[in-house]
Order: structure tokens, then C-alpha cells, then sequence
DNA sequence: GTGGTGCATTAATCTAGATTAAGAAATGCG
DNA sequence: CGCATTTCTTAATCTAGATTAATGCACCAC
């Protein structure tokens, strides 16, 4: 098992990039982020000896997430792979729904969270009532009625 | 593989409960959700057809999560088992501890969320700047910064 | 039908946290 | 060392979304 050592300050990872690997940190301290429209840096995830850092995306995305050195660090680097196996696939993609939500939760408005929730599963809209909308939105039931209908008063 | 039939407002599982089973939905729509000291409901997710739904935490440790159904379904019932294999441990890990971020994010004040953040990743806080701490936890570092005396001067 | 329960909407008021700005303290670097 | 950069804090102001409350609807059960 080959190791890589990395100062900090290293960027390791853009958002963008595709053949992105995971990282196994055996010392030091990484950290994960994403950069939103507006410019502001939201830290995912901080990686300490025995984690593991990685876009928790299939490996044919391209990533989501930066990923620097916060204290020099020894890694060990592997290649991500398609996974075959459907169990751990289904566990990847839950892993990159979970990355998403917590993002959004962190760098978008109710009305941006409102509008990738309908864009991303428009079926359940249809389905249930928009008190669990905003629940699951994280805003009240009266806050998403507002924002609704001043983004329609906005067009 | 033996599937079950479970109707409308029937509750699968409470927080709390122990011996959690890991649900696939055939058919139908579940939700998952907590309920927090001050009573309101978040839903974590919401479960349509192909989707599995379970507390993300290891099998041993008391769920978060409530799940009941919103549309007769048809689900297919695993019993979880405590991961032997060490890299599906790991995700099974990840999966847990994101979904106790965005819980935390969904239902927790700037203050609450930073109080456990430092009993959770106590050194951490020792070893990188208190903006990027702010960063994690989704607020600016000046409203860090202000809970953190408001907090100190209510003691 | 009537009464009840849950849901959506609107409006008024309140508040946690954002924004802006400035200064002080700490840290790093030539 | 001394200068520059980053970090932290405080304070004033602003705003997105919470809270509270009232109204109107739809849907059921009886």
C-alpha cells in the first residue's frame, strides 16, 4: 500500500474534476468544502487520521467538493471504482444524496431549496402534502407558502 | 424473498426503538423523520418505489429515526447485521454521521450545534480556525463569535 | 346534510443570524 | 526582528424565516 505525503495548503481536489480518488488519511488533517454561486466556502466534512475524504459521488461525476490540506499529511490514495456490487452502490448513491442535502441545507434559500427538491423528485410534489415539503425543506409550512408566492409575484 | 403489506399511517419504527430492520420499498411511499425536544417533526427522507429506508446506524445503537407510511406499500424486510466487512463498515459509518449532520442542521440553534460539535470532535476544535468551525456548522464566524459570549454570559 | 379535522394561505410581529464595518489580537513570513 | 496577513471580536443595522393568529377549503364520518 503506497502512501503519498502532502503540505498544507495542497489543494487535492476541485470542484469539477473528474477521476477524482479517496483519500485514507493515516496523519494530518484535510478537510472537504464546496464554493457556492455567491462565493461563500461551507465546509462538508473535516478529515483527521482514520477517515476517509472523497466526493461521495459515482465515479463518472464530476465532483462536488474541494478538498485541501488544513496540517501536513500522509496519505493513502486509491483509485475510486464503478461500483459492481448493487448493495454497495445503492450505499454510494445514499451517500451522494445525504453530500447534496447537507450542502443545500448549509448554502441555499428556502425558495433554491424549494425549487431543486421539486426539480430533483417533481413525482413525490404531487404526492404529499407541502407541510412535509417544508419539513423536509427544513422550513416552517408558512414560510414556504410565502416564498412560493413571492417568487411567482417575481416573473 | 417474503414481502409484507403495510397501510397508510401505519408507524414501522420509533426513535428509540432497538433490533431496527432495514425496509426496500416495492411499492407505495414511506418517510423517515425525527421529532425534537420542542416537538416538530423533520422528515429526513421520503421513500418511493426502489428506495430503502433505515436508520443509517449501525445495528446495535437505538434509532433517530421515526418511519411510518404515507401510501400502502409493499416492502421487502432485512434484518441489519453488524458489518464485518471493515470498508462496508466505514460507509455504513459515513451514513450515520451524515445523517446526524443534517438532522443537526434541519433542528439544532447556531449554539446548540456548535456545543455538540465540540463534544463530538473535541480536538478538531483545538486544531484549526474558529471561522472554519462557523464554516461546518453553517453559520458566519461573527455569529460564532457572538453565540459563544451570548452563551458564556448566560452562566 | 352538519360537524370535525387537517391543510393552505395571508398578514402582523418577532428574532436568530446575516451583513457591514471597524478595531484588536494573533500568526506567519521576509 | 518588524511588517503583513489572517483571525477574532464587537457593535449597528438588516432580513429571511419563525411565530402567532385568523380565515377559508377540502375531505370524511356520521
Amino acid at each position: 500500500m503506497d502512501s503519498i505525503t502532502v503540505n498544507k495548503g495542497q489543494i487535492l481536489q476541485r470542484k469539477g474534476d473528474l477521476n477524482t480518488k479517496v483519500y485514507l488519511v493515516e496523519s494530518g488533517l484535510l478537510r472537504s468544502y464546496t464554493i457556492d454561486e455567491k462565493g461563500r466556502e461551507h465546509i462538508f466534512m473535516f478529515a483527521p487520521k482514520g477517515w476517509i475524504v472523497a466526493d461521495n459521488l459515482s465515479a463518472d461525476e464530476p465532483a462536488d467538493l474541494f478538498i485541501d490540506v488544513l496540517e501536513e499529511a500522509v496519505l493513502v490514495v486509491k483509485e475510486k471504482q464503478i461500483e459492481s456490487e448493487p448493495h454497495l452502490q445503492k450505499m454510494v448513491n445514499r451517500l451522494g444524496v445525504l453530500q447534496k442535502r447537507v450542502i443545500m441545507l448549509m448554502s441555499a434559500s428556502a425558495i433554491e431549496r424549494y425549487e431543486h427538491f421539486v426539480n430533483t423528485y417533481p413525482d413525490i410534489v404531487q404526492r404529499v402534502p407541502q407541510r412535509m415539503i417544508a419539513s423536509y425543506l427544513g422550513i416552517t409550512p408558512e414560510a414556504l407558502s410565502k416564498v412560493k408566492s413571492e417568487w411567482l409575484a417575481n416573473r
